[in-house]
DNA sequence: GTGGTCTAGACCACG
DNA sequence: GTGGTCTAGACCACT
């Protein structure tokens, strides 16, 4: 079963972006588990439409990361040090429902999705700034 | 009183979008209502401490959403003729309690703002998705 | 005045570490500084005959590293916020005499450059490993 | 006994170089001498937990460089044919203790072991400069 | 004119 | 067959 990545082109956000996003979400998901298999920079590269650099610079980013593992000749792999755990899934399933509310409310209201992008990463920053203060 | 805009240069967001957005959001709050005299692109731009050119391109770009009326020789409005109406206080209250809460809920589980956004973006998707089928 | 930089092509190092590498070591040496411009990425490129994204990685990488900062249009300056001093004149001094007795002494005992790094990476994590138990 | 090899995956330098240059390391301090008996290819690579044409490809390289020897159905031996001699006990001594010495110094003014790597690389081959002058 | 992304494709290094 | 490097060149985003 492929994995469930979905990019848009020319929608501003550069693909490797977008890709890394998603695979950093899956893992946070648990979908993808340390030591599990990714598929061949090529294989992802054709899967998405793209080419085979964008898929290579994704999987180097994410090795920086510490979240991957490259073996040259072998395959891509998920880290076994990942100093994280996923989350666990009653955890996560709380949370997607708090989010599937807050985007059910904000429609209501006619807000766009960028618009409750930025009212979250304010709100978000607005905490830090008391914590760190 | 100056507008409560932050920005965070070196985030890898544009300068311009990020004060595009804030703006848009201070209309949709209220903060800014049709016929306010925005600040002189210098004002802003010194006050930010960006190039003016910045803040040149924002005020156009949101003239051209039509938020925005230019008026040369005398200043920057918000336009009269929002097709759109702020959020009522009240709603933004509980939008943004709401928000709040999901924030602290997230930070609990070890999530990260752009993580968190990334989830964001997932689930409205969907919504959408369903929604055009 | 150009940049002191010389790479090798095809000795098997990538361009682009070989690169990295020795603006790493020209901010260790203090030849550049905090807050200097560098060439551009374009510049940089001619200059040692190489395609322009090998710079560019180049620059991206050692962003990512904290050691420079790229600003889009402006150009790419070595960063103000290195956690880590230059090494001193003299200090430096010292270590450079100090390591070009030892490569006259495993020259006269006909070793190879290769040989003289081998033993000192060995000799390196022997020291850690001690440290680390 | 089995040989003092130490490989670190996943560190970038390919695994087969790092087990050539330990073996002509340990040659040239004569622990390896002419006629000894290396382990078996998949000896050594269970030991080393590589894959068996890894080292493989190690006994062939040093083959070919002239310094082992192998023999169908008997084993691979280290040439008794080295042209050049292992470095005499003392000389070695001497030559690993201002290894010690400058790893030290390097180490209490910051440097990492590829920084120093890389300074030990640029003065040698400034040295090779004036000498090919 | 800055840096940034992406492509198509070649060639290399490793197993 | 893996991943890795590099090129030439196009086009974009930002100042």
């Amino acid at each position: 079963m492929p994995l469930p990545l979905q990019i848009q082109k020319d929608n501003g956000i550069p693909v490797y972006v977008q890709v890394e996003q998603q695979l950093r979400l899956l893992m946070l998901q648990g979908v993808l588990l340390p030591g599990d298999l990714l598929p061949t920079v090529r294989e992802l590269a054709v899967e998405l439409g793209v080419n085979s650099n964008t898929i290579n610079r994704v999987y180097r980013d994410l090795q920086q990361a510490g979240l991957l593992v490259l073996q040259r000749g072998v395959g891509t792999f998920v880290s076994e040090a990942i100093d994280r755990q996923p989350i666990r899934p009653k955890d996560l399933k709380g949370l997607v429902n708090k989010v599937d509310h807050l985007i059910e409310l904000a429609q209501s209201l006619g807000l766009t999705s960028s618009e409750l992008g930025q009212l979250l990463e304010t709100r978000w920053n607005k905490d830090s700034d008391h914590a760190s203060r």
